[in-house]
DNA sequence: CCAATACTTAATCATTTACTTAAGTGATTT
DNA sequence: AAATCACTTAAGTAAATGATTAAGTATTGG
């Protein structure tokens, strides 16, 4: 079954954060270090390494370090995969009313 | 700030489990009574209770109460909202990607 | 009316999460 | 070499999660 998948599983728990939707959108505009994510959360700093190793655990970013500093850079493809999965079932759900509709438009025929 | 939204705290959460997923996935084809989604499910009813408040909460499905039997249906709105929040970044993600590709691309100039 | 059905509530529990503070590591500056 | 910087590790904590079992509450069929 493809819903017993931890990828799934991990992309969407990293998702469902204030504070990581955060550093992905501040992300999305270009690679940031740790000091740059962590400069407008009201978090320590060990808290904003704690949510880079979820969003990395969940392919959203990779980073990597060069002297002292660790740069991070968002994987578009992660994220991909949960608006694919999302989407289809989206898609499932309005075909389906869209079928209700057809049904409601039909004017009524066998009434005798 | 967009993201410290409560509603998409809830909408992730509620799709970073298996179950959750799987009852999301049934539900698409059509709604489906609380019995219904248990049945292939490991799980105790109660369980699955507690996965049909999630979904709820999240916006992903409404149920209704007739007679002893309630009926879940999915709600695509909510789906909606989430799938629009992922694609909004990945799509900023994949401008850049595109610049540095045109960046990569160009043929040098200004080399002496 | 009585039992079976379809949930529902309540109480409990192990684990995971999202933090914290304090102390440590290694790379740059001065 | 010493201090500063940019993380990193460790340890601990309160609250949330996902499950359980046991005991309800309404419906509904016989």
């Amino acid at each position: 079954m493809m819903n017993n998948d931890p990828a799934l599983d991990h992309l969407y728990h990293a998702l469902a954060d204030g504070h990581r939707r955060a550093m992905i959108d501040r992300l999305a505009a270009g690679p940031l270090t740790v000091s740059d994510l962590a400069t407008p959360l009201k978090i320590s700093l060990p808290a904003v390494m704690q949510h880079i190793a979820v969003l990395e655990t969940a392919g959203l970013l990779h980073s990597e370090k060069r002297g002292r500093v660790r740069t991070c850079t968002l994987s578009p493809a992660a994220m991909t995969k949960a608006e694919a999965w999302i989407s289809d079932r989206r898609r499932l759900v309005e075909g389906q009313l869209t079928r209700l509709e057809r049904y409601l438009a039909q004017p009524e025929k066998d009434e005798k």
